[in-house]
DNA sequence: TCTGGGGTCCTAGGACCC
DNA sequence: TCTGGGGTCCTAGGACCC
């Protein structure tokens, strides 16, 4: 059973068991750490080319291809770069940085060896994303001493053990934690004790909040509420008022707590997807329905062999469609069974998209797979001797991919026509290969 | 400034059922 | 006859994060 446990003001925290037969308050307090690599894509790309080391680096691919800035490097975010931007408006900013595409692959190796020397200090590690990780320091002090103590030393095993600099920021809740680690950058450790949160967040910009863009960030500054400070002092009738629910979780986090008015604390264990999708923005936009069918078959591709990969099955299959104005629709499609197969994705985007294309040029192609199960739920008789046959031949497909990379077998190619026969192992009676009359 | 790709979470409306 | 209310599922869109 999960604890949830109840904030009366910034500095007491009371726990609320959910056995109500015990209803003990019981006064937990927490050392949560937030580690957050600095710069991580254009320092791993460091490691491999130290002569990249001071310059002006962005990370996220060539200036004049259609994306936007991944990371940028100290030396070039001092020229107004940072990540998010598009490519070609870093390269007039900085012209003279240098452009990478990057290497995700060795994102992800280095990642898991910061997550070993997490998992080194505490068993409550849970990694928010790529280069960022929570950890429950709670009780810890026997180990590894005092709060600041072990930052440090965690500082330095990580430097040791990667080469690579973080920032840590530690506090009881991971709100503060993280905010914490954003105001220590670069490379720098932060610790706020228990009780001074409030006064390290009154002076902070509303923006500083995880959760508030720009959008919320202007419509608070339109009711003349600009700092953390601001925000802590309101009431929270006027913020629920005017925000609903999020207001009310404004209302806490104001007040340095993880989710509205309740102490969430807990380090989870990473959950389980909820969703996999893949996506493509063309290089130029297009409205040749041939180009578009292959696309949205090897997207499907994509998706359909991660689906087959992490064991899930999908019931809602999403089609999403940007056209050049930047318009975009999505249009979902809810099956009565889960499925992990190529062609039925291909089928259901390929519907999805006749249903609701109007016709006008394509700048990106997504396709989603959502409410993931573990089982794939009933089918009738032909179906699931229909499935069988395919299952077969797709572990055959999938056994290729992992030998020979993805691009060595493809529907989507066979569908636009440039089919070559390379596929020995895949059984001839894939029910694919028909062309039925297409092309 | 001409806007990626992978996700998560929330809202709101409509269908449908009891 | 113009009328309830709750619950759940589905769909579309949007804010936000890294």
């Amino acid at each position: 059973m999960r604890s949830r446990v109840r904030t009366s003001g910034s500095e007491t925290f009371y726990g609320l068991w959910s056995d109500p037969a015990t209803m003990v308050d019981t006064a937990i307090m927490k050392t949560i750490f937030h580690v957050d690599m600095d710069a991580f894509f254009v320092s791993v790309e460091e490691l491999f080319d130290p002569s990249l080391k001071g310059k002006p680096v962005v990370v996220g691919g060539k200036p004049d291809q259609r994306g936007v800035v991944s990371a940028a490097s100290y030396a070039a975010r001092k020229y107004g770069v940072h990540s998010a931007m598009p490519l070609r408006t870093a390269y007039k900013l900085c012209p003279q940085a240098i452009f990478v595409e990057g290497h995700r692959g060795r994102y992800t190796e280095y990642s898991g060896y910061v997550f070993e020397v997490l998992r080194s200090f505490s068993p409550l590690v849970e990694m928010a994303s790529i280069d960022e990780a929570y950890l429950d320091m709670t009780g810890s002090e026997r180990l590894h001493g005092p709060p600041m103590m072990a930052a440090h030393k965690l500082h330095e095993r990580i430097k040791q053990r990667t080469n690579l600099n973080c920032s840590i920021g530690v506090a009881c809740s991971r709100l503060v934690a993280k905010i914490c680690s954003d105001q220590a950058k670069p490379n720098g450790v932060l610790f706020i004790p228990p009780g001074a949160e409030a006064r390290f967040l009154a002076p902070l910009e509303v923006r500083r909040i995880p959760g508030v863009g720009k959008v919320t960030e202007k419509s608070l500054h339109s009711f003349g509420i600009r700092r953390i400070g601001d925000l802590a002092h309101l009431d929270e009738r006027f913020l629920e008022s005017k925000f609903g629910k999020w207001g009310l979780a404004l209302a806490g986090k104001a007040r340095g707590l993880d989710a509205g008015g309740w102490f969430d604390t807990d380090v989870g264990f990473g959950d389980e997807a909820k969703s996999i999708s893949h996506e493509h923005t063309y290089m130029e936009d297009t409205a040749d329905v041939r180009v578009i069918e292959a696309s949205l078959a090897k997207l499907s591709e994509m998706v359909a062999s991660r689906l087959r990969e992490s064991g899930f099955f999908a019931r809602t299959i999403q089609l999403k469609l940007r056209y050049t104005d930047f318009s975009t629709i999505t249009r979902a499609q809810t099956l009565d069974h889960g499925t992990q197969l190529d062609i039925e994705l291909i089928e259901q985007t390929r519907k999805l998209f006749h249903n609701n294309w109007n016709g006008r040029p394509v700048r990106l192609l997504g396709v989603h797979a959502g409410s993931l199960e573990h089982e794939e739920g009933q089918l009738n008789l032909l179906e699931t001797e229909k499935q069988e046959r395919w299952k077969k031949a797709l572990s055959a497909v999938d056994r290729i991919r992992d030998k020979f990379g993805t691009s060595s077998v493809s529907v989507a190619s066979a569908m636009k026509g440039e089919f070559v026969e390379r596929v020995h192992e895949t059984p001839a009676d894939l029910p694919g290969r028909k062309k039925k009359g297409r092309d």
